[in-house]
Order: structure tokens, then sequence, then C-alpha cells
DNA sequence: ATTACTATATACCGAGTAA
DNA sequence: TTTACTCGGTATATAGTAA
């Protein structure tokens, strides 16, 4: 979405242009976009262009009213400030990427994992983990963690084999969906292992060593 | 507020910048923002020079931080999304500026309503009221008007002479702030009459016959 | 691998103006 | 009064490249 569109059409639409026609000139809209009338008229002729708006032209005047797409697109926007400011009960975990195997990937790949966890984020995790080695300064944060998570796939038996309760942790990491598994019983340790739709590795290009910012919902 | 720098701004924010510093490349944050590295680099600076962010540049890679200044910005525009979709409970009436003394403005110049009125609106009136026609296919609207507004400006006694209790409803004309005044007795009409802080005939320039829209809070 | 400079290409803006 | 065209000046973007 191009970032003048919704410029504009979010001044507009703070005009009551969403609910009804409003009635406005292009020298008008130009002195609240702080831009001549000429390149006002420009934007609402792009704004029609992309069906954002729709506009009755009279000989003397014009009356704009928002599309359903043209809210659409506004909404979009408003959700990534409701990102930002109304689920601000986050924090971001920095690290270095690590191999070494770590048991979360065996218990994550278990069948009665797979199925709950599909119910819980919504996706199938990608088969195998992400090690993320947690920096020194940001272990403390890990504490946070260790609050029961409200997300927990339930332990099960199979082959005689029990497993047990898993904590999830919903992430991002560059705007990637992920999550952080961590086994109930696990020790203290500095490493963190995320689970992901795709292979994070190459998706993000990522090797042993590689800085990882993470950050990880409350 | 310049529209380029918020929208990199808030893309940023999203990575989890206003927590912490995040970890970006140019080259990551221009496919981002669907440009090419170079320019990334260029709005990275851009923002700094403007305080929006603080950066720390290593060798091989950059951290970035929102500021204060930077959320600040932010929030500004988080505010005008609310105003669009929390508060959606408003309508719009058009009409037609008109003149003839409306009773409404003899009433709201007297001592005991503008008290109240600046208490309530938080501004005294300009001395005067602006006459809106209603459209004839908005006519309906002013039923949803009819019931009993939670802003009253009460009833007195002056000189004798008894003045009844006087419905506001808080509206915006072209992003002006000001409020529909409604005697409770007043019969019913086909003009409202608008007070605000500012001569809206002036200031908007306005003159009998000239189309209105009037965005009024429910 | 980075960031960011310079130079060239492209897009954008607005003055003038027609309808 | 409007809207919106053309056109020329300016700002913005990117390719190439240095550090």
């Amino acid at each position: 979405m191009d970032e003048k569109i919704t410029f504009a059409l979010r001044k507009i639409a703070l005009l009551g242009a969403i609910d009804d026609y409003v009635t406005i000139s292009s020298r008008e809209l130009g002195d609240i976009l702080d831009m001549s009338q000429q390149s006002a008229s420009k934007r609402i002729l792009d704004l029609m262009d992309g069906e954002f708006i729709t506009r009755d032209l009279g000989t003397r005047s014009q009356r704009i009213k928002l599309t359903e797409k043209g809210v659409a697109a506004l909404k979009e926007e408003y959700n990534e400030y409701r990102r930002l400011f109304e689920l601000d009960d986050h924090i971001v975990i920095h690290g270095t990427v690590s191999s070494g195997m770590g048991e979360g990937g065996y218990y994550i790949c278990q069948k009665g994992y797979v199925d709950q966890f599909k119910d819980m984020l919504g996706f199938v995790p990608y088969e195998g983990t992400l090690n993320l080695t947690v920096d020194k300064d940001d272990l403390e944060k890990i504490d946070l963690l260790r609050r029961p998570s409200d997300l927990i796939l339930k332990g099960f038996t199979s082959d005689g084999r029990s497993f047990g309760d898993v904590f999830v942790y919903k992430a991002r990491i560059k705007n990637m969906d992920c999550a952080i598994v961590m086994p109930e019983r696990s020790h203290y340790r500095t490493t963190l292992e995320i689970v992901c739709q795709y292979h994070l590795r190459r998706t993000l290009s990522l090797t042993d060593g590689s800085r990882v910012d993470l950050k990880v919902e409350l």
C-alpha cells in the first residue's frame, strides 16, 4: 500500500467520508494535505483509479466517499498501529543462532503435539527448531517467559514413552510469525528453541552466529 | 508530519524497535519498504536527522531504536485512526447555510448558558450561531438527535425571564469542532443552529446557500 | 557481507491555463 | 467559481561503486 495513497485517504476519511459523501474541493483538500490544488486534484484521480473513493462531480463542487476497498486499506494500517500500541505486551530478546539438537525439536515433531500446535497457532510447524543462544544481557528476560504460558501443549503417552506439557510463546522474527517451545520440565538454559511454519534458517538466510531479534508476546 | 517518515517509522516499529534496539540492515529495510538498499539507507539517515530514531552503527550491522519523538509521531497518527474506527458513532448531515435569527443564537449568548458551555465543550462559543437548513433527504437524521443528549445546558431564570434546558450535540464541520444547540422545547424544524469557538461564516468562507457537511457525534 | 557517496534516471509538484 | 490538462523545474530513487 502506497503511503501517499493512505495519507490522502485518511485525511478525507477524517472529514466523515467513510459514512457518507462529503463535499470537498481540490483546493480545500490541497490545504489539508499541504499541497497545491493541482496536486490534490491528481491525488483524487489516483484514489479513484485505485477504487479507494467514489466521487460525484458537479459543475462547481464534488462529493467524495470512501469505497469498501478504501475503508479496508485504512483498517489495514489501523491494525498495524494497534499491534504497536494496544498489544504492547511483548519483549525483545536478542540472541545468536546456534546448532545442536535441542530436545524441543524432537518433542515438537511428535504427532501428539503437532495436532495441538496447529489448532493453537494455525500452522503446522516446520520439522525442526531454530536454536537461539540468548545474549547474556537478555538472560533475565527469559524469566518473564517462565510464568505459565496460556498456550500449553498437553502431554501424552506414545509407545510407552511419556511426553510432558510444553509451554508455547508466540513470537516474531523480522515480521515472521513463529513460536518459542519450552518443555515444562526443561532445566534452566541459555538457549531458546523456535518453531515456525517455514525453515527459518533458509528463509531468513541464517547461519550459526547470525544475530537475531526475537519479539515475544507475553 | 511527512507521510514518508511515518511509513518507514511504522515499519521499523513493527519489528519491535519501540521497546529495544533491533538489528535491521538497509537491504532488509528496503525489502520491507519496497525500495532499494540505497533509498532505505537514505530514509534511515532522514529519520536520524529528524531525531525519530537512534542508531548504533557497527562495521557489519546496525541497530535501530525509536526515540521518544519517534513514538510520539506514530501515536499522533494512531490517534487519527482511532477517531476513524473507534468512535464511529456519528452521522453526517448535509445542509445549506441560511440566515434568519434563530432563537438558539439568542439563548446561547446568555451568561447562564455560556459558563456551562465552556465547562462542557472547553471553549467559549462565538457570539451568534450558524443556521443550517438540512437537506430534505437528511431530515430523518435529525430524529436521531432527538434522543436526549447527555450534554444538557441547564435552564435558569434571569431578569424574571425563564430559560429552559438546551440539548447540545458535539459536531464537526471540515475538522472544525463545533456543536449543535437545540432548545428543549423547540418545535420540529428543518434548521439546525451551530455554535463554534470561531466565526464559522468567516473562517470557512460560508455564505447563504453554501453547502455544508456536518458530522455529528451521537 | 555492510553503509552511503555520486551521478543519472525517474517521478513528482505546481504554475499557467483551458473548459 | 470549479476540475484537471500540459509542461518545465525540482526532488526523489536507483545504479554503480568506494570504504
